[in-house]
DNA sequence: TCCCCATATGTTGGCTGCCAATAGATAGCA
DNA sequence: TGCTATCTATTGGCAGCCAACATATGGGGA
């Protein structure tokens, strides 16, 4: 699949990976790629703005970690964060319902004549 | 719902509403709107350039109809039209399924210790 | 010893694709 | 005489993702 696909469901994305614990930038990849099967590879230059801008919304809290010589930043939910989640969550099925009821309509039930 | 999100599946949203029966711009929108239960609003301004490009890629064919003094582009399916829209519901399926999969993953079964 | 790859963070430019705004025409109704 | 609905179409703009680039540490193999 072509991961442009992700375009306006990015944000869910990354909250999702962040829910059962914080992880840092090249581990929020690898963990999309994991939880996808294979199917999203996300870029840096695609997450890294992205985490700064749900920083900024108050939706994810940074701190560095020390891992030898070697920094990392950590991203971690914060309340409004796993609310903003659960948000994504509803919207993406509501999403999903939509388009599929577009893409697949149920045929109208034809009455009994 | 921002309409913005069909973004990438407009193709196949045009495609599965010509499914039925021919169809012209405007009663596209009207057909796309009531199949979502009133949710997708497209414009002109996206569904007519779409149309065009739809139609030189060979998915799409129009005529133009005469009704009194108006007059109507109705836009059918091709055969090529008919295939585009099944790769086009699998591509949705997949979709649905790797971001699904990522926003809701199953938790791994846990082995018994 | 040297090089390459994995790990790790980040920026910049560019393109795709949808939308808002605009334009113009006919027709019916108040 | 307008106002609204029907109908087609174009243009400019912008959000958002990606490719490419830049930088740095550390480990393993030749």
């Amino acid at each position: 699949m072509r991961a442009d696909a992700v375009r306006g469901h990015l944000d869910g994305l990354l909250l999702a990976v962040l829910e059962p614990a914080p992880l840092h930038g090249y581990a929020i990849i690898a963990a999309v790629q994991r939880r996808s099967g294979g199917a999203l590879d996300l870029r840096t230059g695609t997450i890294y703005p992205a985490l700064n801008r749900l920083e900024r919304l108050g939706l994810l809290s940074s701190s560095w970690e020390a891992v030898g010589e070697r920094r990392r930043r950590c991203y971690a939910l914060t309340d409004a964060g796993r609310a903003a989640l659960a948000q994504e969550r509803t919207a993406w099925q509501e999403f999903t319902a939509v388009i599929g009821s577009v893409l697949n309509p149920s045929p109208p039930p034809r009455p009994a004549s």
